[in-house]
DNA sequence: GTATGTGAAACCGTTCACAGCA
DNA sequence: TGCTGTGAACGGTTTCACATAC
């Protein structure tokens, strides 16, 4: 077994691989190349056989990538092959966009369990999801499972948010606060951080710089 | 005058320095080395002196960067010593949170128009806002002034709402349909996709790799 | 013939280490 | 002395080009 460092943008770019395969296969499309598949994706096509060599040899050479097997094996590597159960912090009104957001429903993402700290908010129900109170969480996130927290209150408490989650036993964490989080070793954080993307367009209309 | 490339992640870092400055701002703290500020951020020292050698020099050697004076600098090189006037398409669960995301009020951007197809939402009011339909986008960009356009559509809608948003001379697109889009050149479109990002959590869960 | 898989080269961004200056 | 500004070294990612296999 040979030990290669994966980039991780590679890994993003299997993510997006599957978006188009799944396009393809909902086509009724059985066989791509790499060629073809760069073009769906804005992707140079050795990116794309060399992001695909470092989890082993899906392709027939002279022929293409079959897209039902691909697709089978990018989603097992990148661990898509379950139902992930997710927990929200914060049902404010990007929290209440979330729970409602059914898009998740056909992809292997779950709402389980939502928590607010403002009573108002305590027992309300948002996309099937009952707002259970932050004292809750130690208890509901072993009873249901949760698996990934998504954090979506203000930045104050994002740090607070973490911890919790983490105290609960949660091992990954979506963060929609603009602050850095810090957590302990074996714990994963990704954050999504809408003002960050728009002050980079902000300097780009400012220059017109490609960037 | 010298032809450096700027790489497009060190205008990402410019915004998240200027996040690090206001806080300091805030404090009262008038000066700030680069190994400070370092700290702050999570970023090494040396990057940060070369990230802002990109674009001029700010510092005083022994001394360091005046918090004031370099906010100041950093906010003007990103184009964010004004305010920017943001439109939306699409009011669903995602377009009704980022309208009633209050927290744009303290930083240069304000919404000042909304789009949808769905005659029912068409005139109701959001955060300030009236619905209006996609009909009257070309009218309503010229007359509101709006420079940023947000897609909040589903995938399928979204390229055709990018197309719209280009016709009525929008020029920088903030796209969260989880869609790679095209558009044409002098044009900017910054991509928010969060399904990349959960994807990514469950591939780290799922190996225990760092990434 | 055609398209994959992969070493090697090119490219780009980060970090080091120190010269330059208050 | 202390910290910035910056050329040079380093490390990682992308692209090229071709051997390999169907």
């Amino acid at each position: 077994m040979k030990f290669v460092k994966i980039p991780s943008i590679a890994i993003t770019r299997l993510s997006i691989y599957v978006r188009s395969l799944e396009l393809l296969d909902k086509k009724g499309i059985e066989v791509v190349s790499s060629g073809r598949l760069a073009d769906l994706c804005g992707i140079n096509p050795a990116q794309i056989r060399k992001d695909l060599a470092y989890f082993g040899q899906f392709g027939v050479r002279g022929v293409g990538y079959y897209v039902k097997e691909l697709l089978f094996e990018i989603k097992k590597i990148l661990g898509l092959d379950k139902e992930w159960r997710l927990g929200l912090v914060g049902v404010g009104n990007l929290g209440t966009a979330l729970l409602k957001h059914t898009q998740f429903l056909d992809t292997g993402y779950t709402f389980v369990a939502a928590f607010d700290r403002k009573p108002e908010r305590i027992g309300t129900k948002i996309g099937g999801i009952e707002v259970a109170p932050v004292e809750a969480m130690n208890r509901l996130v072993k009873e249901k499972g949760v698996e990934i927290g998504l954090i979506a209150v203000s930045s104050e408490w994002a740090q607070a948010a973490a911890d919790m989650l983490v105290k609960a036993g949660v091992r990954g964490i979506m963060n929609f606060a603009p602050v850095h989080l810090e957590c302990p070793r074996h714990r994963f954080i990704e954050n999504v951080d809408f003002s960050l993307k728009l002050d980079a367009l902000c300097y780009r209309l400012t220059t017109g710089r490609a960037v």
